[in-house]
DNA sequence: TTGTAAGCGTTATCAT
DNA sequence: ATGATAACGCTTACAA
């Protein structure tokens, strides 16, 4: 009907008060004499008025009540990863004080069109993970003064990162493991970079991403020599196809396996299976995150679990804090060890198969 | 150093040229010359202007670049979902060409801080699904003249629609068991409403999820009796539960199962497994979408392989449509049958057992 | 190719 | 409790 859209002046005419006042009747911001507030509602509601544009209103508060989440990823492969998906739980919760939203967003922009860490009306930025790429708008964001943190990996300079202690807890796993008298023990890794495909690894190979490293570091702190099979992804299938390659050769197999990934794990064992082995009876295997693999009973991973929904709220708790002006702080999680049904001692069958040979 | 952050004025001040100069220069919009340019470029640099405010852009333009996507569950459970998973991908496909980026949102906020379809600076707004509280919003944003459309859901009115042909298509599946001369059918289904717990379901149980509602139809076309299993989800260890209860009854075993969604079918698949039974020779099973179902191999699924990507991507291309001005289309998108190694001809020794007495 | 000018719709501040 | 005023930072006709 009309040409255009009816605004709070539009509103506060017609109700016969100033602008500012039909602006505080919606806000809530300070207060209104009934009868004016209902004069004004009923003035909206003739007009169609719904309330304030929260563009025209971002713009004068500075704030826009977006916090931005950037994945190195395809959004697709991100969400299938269920340690992602409750740090986005958790994410959701640490940011709802601030009354902010997540906006999905990837580190790299093919098309151009999209919005980006610069083009995007965000208050803060998360970032899972911090590949090169990203490095250089970071510097533009947080010249800016957006507030970043970062959640599994490192930034650089000041910013705050929210990290796990993967070494040390991987070694927990490991050392379990050596306590039951495991000595020939493999490892199934995350990748070793971006586009990185499946295979076994050199023991010299340098690893790119940051979980991948540390972790590995942990397991060989106590079996240096493990043999390290990298998967492309945290997969089932992946942990199938690692298995696989893990049991091909009977007078080789380990009589452990220490994953990095629940995920993998369970791939693991679905190949252990495959290959006619018992898990733990012939093969311990070990996970890493702790969550609920769907599909993996009645197995109970023996797994380090981390605290994924914890490092996403505090994310977003870290976002809120350094919005209200408070000096940014990084926050170290610790891992739980738990002990589940996939993990025994070394039994005469496993201990009679011959050694395989490290490298 | 400086009180306040520089601003495109200052840039353009500072570089000797008007705003609008400086304003090209970012955006692009129209040709400057490259001595100018770069006077520009050099000024923004000095005083440390990253680039345009989007707040302040946005509301120029009229347009934020964000299309919200509202999910009625809490995130965590909605990404559990590989037909979302699958649908947000395409979903960000389809709204690629708008430059928009898509932001969070839930259905319900207890807090009563998150940002809303009404408080956040939405292009438009996608919903998946559409229970009763959502209706409400609906007509605010509407009102605003934001584009909605709905994924798998009913808004009512005239709100655009991208639907599926659930019914046809699992009838397509039941017509396929007919044909290998299966007559005694059950169906596990997805939940019945929100908030329900698994169990088997009456025929005359009212069922308010729509899909749940439709493929069941469809199933009943064929198989107007089989028993009906409802589970709690689409999980894989939902499916499992279920098909321990389908299969507790040596004497009642159907020697098909109709699973209203992949996860739940292979789930199913491996309680017929644990029953010592072999599928498809012993029974055979049927799943819904189509998705690769981490960890089934060797499996294939017979199933209905429904364009979760494409019908993402059609919510994209609906709202890009309406933002444009174009009338809003609903659209039906169409399953393909798939025959994978899940089902068969019913054998002798399937068809030896007693058959299971309806209800 | 560049400049001028007029908003976009709201809210914070300060008076009254 | 209400109102007047002045930004918030940018973009885009239109004019030069």
């Amino acid at each position: 009907m009309s040409s255009r859209r009816p605004t709070i002046s539009d509103v506060a005419r017609t109700a016969g008060v100033s602008p500012s006042t039909a602006s505080v009747v919606f806000s809530g911001k300070a207060a209104v004499a009934e009868t004016t507030r209902q004069r004004v509602l009923d003035a909206a509601a003739s007009l169609g008025y719904t309330g304030p544009d929260p563009r025209a209103a971002s713009l004068r508060r500075g704030r826009s009540g977006i916090v931005g989440v950037v994945f190195e990823e395809h959004l697709g492969a991100a969400f299938r990863d269920p340690v992602k998906t409750l740090m986005m739980d958790g994410l959701a919760d640490g940011v709802a004080p601030l009354g902010a939203g997540l906006l999905l967003l990837r580190d790299h922009s093919p098309g151009g069109t999209e919005p980006t860490l610069m083009t995007a009306p965000l208050d803060a930025a998360v970032l899972i993970g911090c590949s090169g790429m990203l490095r250089e708008s970071l510097a533009v964001v947080t010249a800016r003064g957006i507030p970043v943190v970062v959640i599994e990996g490192d930034a650089g300079e000041g910013i705050p990162r929210i990290a796990l202690d993967n070494r040390e807890a991987q070694r927990q796993a490991a050392s379990h493991l050596r306590a039951h008298g495991h000595a020939d023990v493999a490892v199934v890794a995350l990748p070793v970079r971006a586009g990185w495909e499946r295979g076994w690894i050199a023991h010299d190979e340098p690893i790119e991403i940051d979980v991948t490293r540390e972790r590995l570091a942990g397991a060989r702190d106590v079996f240096p020599h493990a043999r390290i099979f990298s998967a492309a992804g945290s997969f089932i299938d992946e942990g199938l196809a690692a298995g696989r390659a893990l049991f091909a050769d009977p007078s080789a197999r380990p009589t452990a396996v220490i994953a990095q990934s629940d995920l993998l794990a369970a791939g693991v064992i679905r190949a252990a299976e495959e290959a006619g082995l018992r898990v733990p009876d012939d093969v311990s295997v070990t996970g890493f995150d702790g969550v609920v693999v769907d599909g993996l009973a009645p197995y109970e991973l023996t797994t380090l679990v981390q605290p994924a929904v914890d490092k996403g709220r505090a994310a977003g708790h870290a976002v809120a804090a350094m919005l209200g002006g408070d000096p940014a702080v990084s926050i170290r999680f610790t891992c739980d060890f738990r002990e589940g049904n996939t993990t025994g001692p070394v039994t005469a069958r496993a201990a009679e198969q011959p050694m395989s040979v490290p490298r």
